[in-house]
DNA sequence: GTGCCTCGAGTTCC
DNA sequence: CTCGAGGCAC
């Protein structure tokens, strides 16, 4: 439907008429997608008339419609709100799930401040409203943005719908220059029964529950249909600031109030864990009065100053936490139990289960994890569900996770039919019957098929064009599905990926005729995958898939050795090192379980250097080797599996035809250095009196400072405080310079 | 050797 | 989002 005529062959009459067709088929694709209907073409479909769309504006400038689809709001259903970076992550919140977890969060952060149980701490306490979080942009009192949370680094921009919001204000006064609030767009109960009523009325889908209505209410396309839609928000945070909007958490609350913003009447402060508790208690007695849905009630350092030293770990604040209300419980006949095979060939259980609602969500699947969990046992061999095992045709208790992985709770062996048999977990691979086998103390059966295995070749195709990897647009999971079942345009390694356009060139039946796909589809592709033969090294090597290296291992590697040439031909004079590695190993194992079988004393260090001296290892391989487990971040385990990974000749194929396929592999960018201590290795010694040490180290490394219990050569500064002893006399003979506390806090511009 | 903390991998539903 | 496991500090 999306071909038609070349684009360059079109007259001018002709693409009018095409121009207005299509701006009648996308906006009728449109309003399908979004809700108010069942959606009636493919995703490939309507990215194909989105393209050809554009294709004859580019050709046809002067033509463009004022309808044009190309100037809405959404491009289409997968890139249809324009992404926007928060200049301050959107973070998570840690949870707690009971007082003793309340009174653990308020002891680690008494720890981290250096707080007797006694010194007076207070905190705020609230409903957390079960929604969407929302980031709004104020400048010079104006609204300019609004976004959502999306992956926490960027989201999506959905100003035109919150507009619509009648909480959220166009315009306030008194406000910093700069201003961003941060809340949580929800619907009522009462408004969300109402629209259900509308939508059953128009013969349109109804919605699940409030937070999937408000979700869906937020992402049309049409802000008109989000202006219908009775959306509320509360503030309850803010990003960044032009300046401090008050001293602590309950001032700002307050002060947003003032500004025009409705933020929740149950907020309270409390002084400590006990009255926290006690608001919790309130709390949830009112939830089914509230009028909408909360999961849990969230407990803040009402100091800011203090907030501030507590900084963040990861993902999560250290001086808020969530404490949710227990989770929703139902149960259900299992009807099966599937094995699914992963990319690094795990194979993994999940529960087929007579559908059941579950926290407003219907439930079909479940995770059952692994063959332990099945069984009754956890990892270390300690009962879950008293013992009790699953089987297929059991009655069980299902709950969501975090509020969204189905799980298995409990299992009721008085409706156990007759003659269920414990569940048999399979030894060979469902997907290829290569064995599936279990390594010692690993938790995980694994397809040793290795790329044999269809499964796994094509989960491993799935993560090389995936997101943090290659990214490579319009080929996604589904498409790579495809391409690999394909007999004419087969993808079965990553560097077919690459050479796509060229076989399809000289095929005769071409990509673009197929269904689902057109000329300016196909073409888009492989300006796509053009587009990537250009690649950033961690990329390329998280898109690898070796095992333990993930992301965040892929840049460690690349920060290290800063070019694909020095990482291959350091794991190529490596190889020999790494066996000899491996082999010690094995022989610190077996000399373990020999002694404990004969009952003395393991020898294991010994069993070790000889094993490893039996390899007679050259040294400069043994010299890179070390250098490989001492880089940041990397260990022995990991080194392994990279080792392992580049020395197989069939893994090592398929990387080299990939590589031989770039352009180029870009280094990884230098990190900017406007810290001044920025790459210094830097050590705290003696008592320091303005922070605590963990305080001190987490700034430390907010700043790029890399940290370290110990002096030596490396060492660039020694913060000292007073009571110095050994520390400071070997920097001052190793020449390390050498200051104190406020020194340090100058230094960093903290003073 | 022990105990964090972070990372990796797998998963559900929309 | 959660669990298991690797890395690293103590």
């Amino acid at each position: 439907m999306s071909g038609g005529i070349a684009v360059e062959t079109l007259s001018e009459a002709e693409a009018r008429t095409e121009l207005a067709r299509l701006s009648k088929e996308i906006a009728r694709a449109n309003t399908a997608y979004h809700g108010e209907d069942t959606p009636e073409i493919s995703d490939a479909d309507y990215d194909a008339l989105k393209a050809r769309n554009a294709a004859i504006e580019a050709a046809f400038p002067h033509l463009k419609r004022s309808d044009s689809p190309s100037e809405q709001v959404g491009a289409s259903p997968s890139e249809a709100f324009s992404k926007v970076t928060h200049e301050q992550r959107m973070l998570s919140l840690g949870n707690a799930f009971d007082a003793g977890e309340v009174a653990e969060f308020d002891a680690r952060i008494r720890r981290y401040l250096g707080l007797g149980p006694e010194a007076p701490l207070t905190y705020t306490s609230e409903p957390k409203i079960d929604g969407l979080s929302l980031s709004l942009r104020y400048e010079n009192g104006r609204l300019i943005q609004a976004a959502t949370r999306g992956d926490g680094q960027v989201g999506e921009n959905v100003t035109a719908n919150a507009r619509t919001i009648d909480d959220i204000p166009e315009r306030i006064s008194g406000a910093p220059a700069l201003l961003e609030v941060r809340g949580e767009v929800y619907m009522s109960h009462a408004d969300f029964a109402a629209l259900n009523v509308r939508q059953t009325e128009r013969g349109a889908k109804t919605f699940a529950n409030p937070r999937n209505a408000a979700a869906g209410s937020l992402r049309q396309l049409d802000a008109t249909i989000t202006q219908a839609r009775p959306l509320r928000f509360f503030a309850y945070a803010w990003g960044a600031l032009s300046e401090p909007l008050a001293e602590t958490q309950m001032g700002a609350i307050d002060r947003l109030g003032a500004l025009g913003f409705v933020t929740n009447d149950m907020t309270r402060l409390c002084d400590g864990p006990k009255e926290m508790l006690a608001h919790y208690e309130t709390i949830e007695q009112a939830r089914a009065t509230l009028g909408y849905d909360i999961d849990g009630v969230v407990y803040k350092v009402n100091d800011l100053g203090l907030q501030a030293r507590l900084g963040y770990r990861s993902t999560t604040p250290r001086w808020a936490v969530a404490h949710k209300f227990p989770a929703e419980l139902a149960w259900t006949r299992l009807e099966a139990i599937d094995i699914q095979v992963g990319r690094t060939g795990a194979l993994s259980p999940v529960a087929r289960l007579a559908p059941v609602t579950v926290g407003g969500v219907v439930v079909s699947n479940a995770t059952l994890h692994n063959e332990d969990y099945i069984a009754g046992r956890d990892n270390k061999g300690m009962e879950i569900r008293d013992g009790k095992d699953i089987r297929v045709g059991d009655w069980v208790q299902v709950y969501r996770a975090g509020d969204v992985i189905p799980k298995i709770a409990d299992v009721d062996l008085t409706k156990r039919p007759e003659g269920a048999a414990p569940y048999e977990f399979p030894t060979v691979c469902p997907e290829c019957g290569s064995d599936a086998t279990r390594e010692e103390g690993d938790a995980i059966r694994r397809c040793t098929g290795g790329l044999i295995c269809p499964a796994q070749a094509v989960e491993k195709l799935k993560h090389f064009v995936s997101r943090a990897a290659f990214d490579i647009e319009g080929l996604g999971a589904k498409q790579v599905e495809m391409f690999h079942a394909d007999d004419i345009l087969p993808v079965r390694e990553p560097a077919d990926i690459f050479t796509l356009r060229a076989r399809d060139a000289e095929n005769v039946s071409k990509l673009a005729k197929r269904d689902g796909w057109g000329v300016t589809s196909a073409a888009n592709l492989f300006q796509a995958i053009e587009d990537k033969r250009e690649i950033e090294m961690s990329r390329l090597l998280f898109a690898l898939g070796i095992r333990h290296v993930g992301e965040v291992a892929a840049q460690d590697l690349a920060q290290h050795y800063q070019s694909w040439e020095a990482l291959t031909s350091a794991l190529d004079t490596a190889r020999p090192a790494a066996l000899a590695r491996r082999a010690a190993d094995e022989a610190a194992d077996a000399e373990r379980r020999a002694a404990a079988e004969d009952g003395r004393r393991a020898r294991v260090s010994e069993a070790r250097a000889r094993a490893f001296a039996a390899r007679n290892v050259p040294d400069e391989s043994a010299a890179i080797w070390d250098d490989l487990i001492a880089a940041d971040g990397i260990g022995p385990v990991m080194a392994l599996s990279l080792s392992d990974a580049f020395a197989n000749p069939d893994e090592r194929g398929a990387i080299d035809r990939l590589v031989a396929e770039l352009r180029s592999i870009l280094p990884p960018e230098t990190r900017a250095d406007d810290s001044p201590v920025a790459g210094k290795t830097v050590v705290f010694t003696g008592s320091l009196e303005k922070m605590t040490r963990a305080e001190a180290k987490a700034r430390a490394e907010s700043l790029g400072a890399k940290v370290s219990g110990s002096v030596s050569a490396k060492t660039d500064l020694l913060v000292a405080g007073p009571g110095a002893g050994s520390k400071a006399v070997k920097a001052a003979e190793l020449g390390i310079e050498t200051i104190d506390e406020d020194g340090w806090l100058s230094l960093i511009g903290d003073a």
